[in-house]
DNA sequence: TATGAATGAGGCTTCATTCAT
DNA sequence: AATGAATGAAGCCTCATTCAT
């Protein structure tokens, strides 16, 4: 992803990287940017250079997950059962959601992104997730007035439930297939 | 509710709840109490004095819609058409739990009580849905799986999701109840 | 002034004015209200309470002088001989903003006040400023074209020139007094 | 003026130069070396390699409107009409200063200098401009009891007054001068 | 009981300066 | 000679909570 960063630096960017997703993945996704300096044992400038908010962090830790939601969603894509391509993109989104602590969803969500790399990325997930959407309306898989960002905002739901209960994704899961389904 | 109240003091205590319900109405949850204070023409210390966590005074706050969700599930649970009751009870909830900007659905999934009044209403809210649910699920209109504590956790996603796009709220509601369904 | 305060409210306040006006007397003319609080003693809190803004407690700090130099103005106003009521005045004024170093200069020139009890003192000593002004111009002591604006946008900068040497400001006084003379 | 600098690092200076030059311009006399970096596209060490203090690069920003003072001395020394020639001195250097938001009145009345071309052109211009006092005593134009220091810091006080009403500088000026006058 | 002044930890962010590359 | 990443002290301000009145 960067490229043309001094070597140190790049170390750093990647401590102060490194225990941010730590922080996410514990849940504290509003990230502090001082304490996660203290963490990293750099200075607090030295965060703020390569993070100028905590927003910005944020969507540098959830990157990865997103690159992986593109990724998923091409593979589903090209899958031939496309209830079982729906199944298997929503579970292993919401799984992406559950390890970022619910970070991911917010990133997806949001209207306003702090690095365009992230909107180039939400952008690029949204047209396969559409076009997939699209076959599935097609095939009478989901219901007709389902638009794409309904199923965000229903996964993002979705997320909140399972953090509820997180030995019950799988049932959730299956009820939000099944609402649905046309 | 409150008895052995020197007169004042529940006067006091009223105009603190009415800014707080107004606050949560606006969606700020996380109470301040010295902001309330300060609205409400009272010192913090009488704030404090009557709700001594922030949690308290949110439980006061919701506990009118408490108490309108025990009603409306023992309503529900009159109905003859199982379906309809389910609808009208997810959907009613729902827009509790939006006029209370997630605070209602914060306190059903709390685990831990403020206030022991809180604690009974959940319980004589559980049961009822409980009961309402069985016989649901005997009617076939719920999946046989799904217990009470999942519909309140989904309900609490779904008003995550409304959130993020209130004009879709029927819709999800349909999702919800479709994928319920039996 | 401020009445209606708890003793030790107002001895909190007190001190702080008092550290204010030391620093102030010493040349820091932007106020810095965490270390005016440590040095006075009190949380930071404390300050902020009492003075929202630096603005607002150079204000309060000043504010005495600017009252003298109300009283002093009207002092002036009713002396027989207009050309020394305009010396006495512009000495005076001199020496009042000199001890805040130029506190009291920046607070009178400012065009929005953080406190409205300035703004009353600042018209106050306008008006009757203006008055005397009017008189001086009648008399043929101030040329005609100078405002009462200029003369106090000339006794700032007048204060910047004795800042540099102290030691000849009755010469530098005599300058602005002869040159403002028609 | 600077010598033995490679050519590129001449380049660098220059445009460092040339960016503050702009900020003291806008009114942003503290100089900051890492904003100028970047504006100037250079590295910070750069910039504290050629002017290790804001001081320095301050004298280094004013060193021409400093020359020039020399030369207006200078030229004002050979006129005629030594009243004409104190007032065509007053206003050019007035403009001067403003131009540089009172940079150059700092300067001119700093007692240390950083870099020692400043000190030289300063009492060279003090030299000359003593000069001229001592005939404008002579000739009556001015009082006798006025210095040239006398002078220089009363024209750093007109600037000041001049920014707060930048309108009326022909009359603070016109002031100044009869002031001074004998 | 009520008040609200006081506290001060805790979070934020900037920026002058150094120094490894 | 140039770079610019890193530093971290230093300033800012808020707000949950306590406690003297």
């Amino acid at each position: 992803m960067v490229t043309n960063l001094r070597a140190d630096a790049a170390r750093n960017r990647e401590r102060v990287l490194e225990v941010a997703r730590a922080e996410v993945a514990e849940g504290n996704v509003s990230l502090q940017l001082n304490e996660i300096a203290r963490k990293a044992g750099v200075g607090v400038g030295t965060v703020y250079r390569h993070f100028p908010t905590p927003r910005a962090l944020l969507e540098a830790v959830v990157g990865k997950e997103l690159a992986t939601m593109v990724q998923l969603t091409e593979q589903a894509s090209q899958m031939q059962d496309i209830r079982a391509a729906m199944e298997f993109l929503l579970r292993r989104t919401l799984d992406l959601q559950l390890c970022t602590s619910g970070g991911l969803a917010e990133v997806i969500c949001a209207i306003e992104d702090a690095d365009e790399r992230t909107t180039h990325a939400k952008s690029e997930m949204r047209r396969l997730a559409d076009h997939l959407l699209e076959r599935a309306r097609a095939a009478g898989v989901i219901r007709p007035e389902i638009t794409g960002e309904d199923v965000r905002n229903l996964m993002a739901g979705l997320e909140r439930a399972v953090e509820l209960d997180p030995d019950r994704a799988d049932v959730y899961v299956s009820v939000l297939i099944r609402g649905l389904s046309g």
